[in-house]
DNA sequence: GATGAATGAGTGTTCATTCAT
DNA sequence: CATGAATGAACACTCATTCAT
């Protein structure tokens, strides 16, 4: 029956992000995320092939998620400031409403597991943006410098600042969040 | 009696570093370590009351040495992009010397041992950058915001990019790290 | 699925009481008491939480035991010394029977391990016996002293006894057990 | 140099005693000893071959001392009775004097290192009351029975009633310490 | 004599995974 | 499909004892 095996997988996925955020990744057994989920630790192995292929799998749906998130009403026609600043706000947004999210892809992020993750068909999820990126610089509004660099002033701010681990006494507010995106227009425009 | 011994805490400190880079933070154990530094698992509590005290020294100690190294030649006196960038070049040094040092780094910040780190310790390490940054914005060189949104702009960009996970296609050349500092300096300055 | 075996629990709780006599209490580790009882040391974490559910539950099942062993044929109707001394027999032939349990019950009473039991539950189990004593002092018959004195001289001579460590030479003969019903009356009776 | 092995012995004599009853049997390690006799481990099998050697020989000093003590102003002149008597109550003021020593004894009875203790050694030290029971059989006031289970209905109650484990609610009053003597006495005399 | 360092062998417990139903 | 039982391997840590000074 198709309708269980989705809910299953949703509440598989649910489960690990929760508990992922907290007791942490190392913590979070398989046992502990199959009693979250409300199921046995053997029906897990019916739905993934193992602990990692789940762990992973809820990275990707977490990127995915995201990227539709931020993509929304996304307009190649106007200035290359006003949809990265648009693209911004979404962002921080799903920040907001999501930190359980950003948390599970950071512990995922530092662990072994993202090896095992296919990464171009990640950056295809946020093509879009790259080709923003990719016209800015050659209408000379963008600096031509390595598209790594680019990334790491335009995207990591957000990130780092939204972490209370390593940001503990910031706080999301409007000017913030302005603030920095003055920031990263401000280091990558030309 | 047996003098204790300096040879085995080096040992484990190094022995520590290195396996959390050849197979993760989740994955070193106590005794893997305690292997790797040619002891005995029980060794390593004459000289550690438990496993996060080995862990969290560990970090202390390389954040002291990366604090001496990055502040070395420090002099008050010269203009702030000068000193920034100084700091910025002796800290691309350090990392590419040590990119061990700063994998572990990272892989410790998104454990849950960082919780147990007197951070107001570390700061203090690093106290004389506080203060150039501090009289940056007085002197209207620098932009008056959130000292955290500062932070991540001037030195994690560095950090992230030095990450092999995170940017696997990303060299270390002079002319990238010049650029990025560029770009960081463009981002913090009024 | 496999189902729950109770073969596996009688198993276990044979090998606590067979270790405890054959090697000591504070020898009995988990791992033994598994491989005795010809489990994987994870599979008795499958039937108790930990070592401590499993010594309280075999202690509670042996006092369990003992109580309906003693309890056995009980007439209210009977003269009070003759209940006293029928007890005291189904007693002496269920220590005879079983001085494993008796040394099991010794040694996990003086354990921490005693602290976590319901006591007041294991009184439950005799309670009957209670009543009779009551019954005792208040027809006169039985001196009226605290209750704790009382306990002490009846049942206490037994375990006592039955105890190799602290009674080496002592045989239980039927003549040995009836002089010893003798002066336990003799010393709580009016 | 004499005293400071004096010192030493008693400071571990001292150590031991109060470990047992504070974190019990079990849980008293060799180190935690060491520590809190303010020696080295090392220190320790200077002066006793093992551990083992170590609680054996508490557990003589022990029962010397309270032989010593119990036996003060032995008068084998006084009817059979009041010897009994003064005993008991010596016996009561020991336990009430050092319960410590009492609760040690306890949980060394129930340990394998009994099997290690010359129990004839032991019984010479209270052979004067044996020698005291011994007559009044000859004289036909005490009954006649295995000279064991007159030492359980005698000695034992004391001790018994004495734990605090056994006897959660029981308080030694002068007058319940009275009541226990008489039915002890009861239960022996003819 | 006295010590702290050092350790192999063990502790209780949890793990990711597979088995039998 | 779905499950709880079952497990070998590993975990962090402590033990009684010995070694080198």
């Amino acid at each position: 029956m198709r309708t269980k095996d989705d809910d299953k997988i949703a509440a598989l996925f649910g489960a690990t992000v929760k508990l992922v955020n907290e007791i942490g990744f190392a913590a979070s057994s398989v046992s502990k995320i199959a009693k979250e989920a409300k199921v046995s630790p053997a029906t897990l192995y019916v739905y993934y092939e193992n602990k990692e292929a789940l762990l992973v799998s809820t990275y990707v749906e977490i990127k995915r998620e995201l990227s539709q998130v931020v993509l929304r009403d996304f307009d190649e026609g106007r200035p290359i400031r006003d949809t990265l600043q648009i693209v911004w706000r979404n962002l921080f947004e799903h920040i907001s409403n999501h930190l359980d999210y950003f948390r599970y892809m950071e512990q995922f992020s530092n662990s072994p597991y993202t090896d095992q993750v296919d990464h171009a068909r990640l950056e295809r999820f946020f093509e879009p943006l790259a080709q923003v990126i990719q016209r800015g610089i050659a209408e000379k509004i963008i600096k031509d410098v390595d598209r790594d660099i680019l990334k790491v002033f335009i995207w990591h701010p957000v990130m780092v600042l939204a972490n209370p681990r390593l940001c503990q006494g910031f706080e999301m507010t409007d000017k913030n969040i302005e603030d920095a995106f003055t920031m990263a227009w401000d280091a990558i425009k030309l």
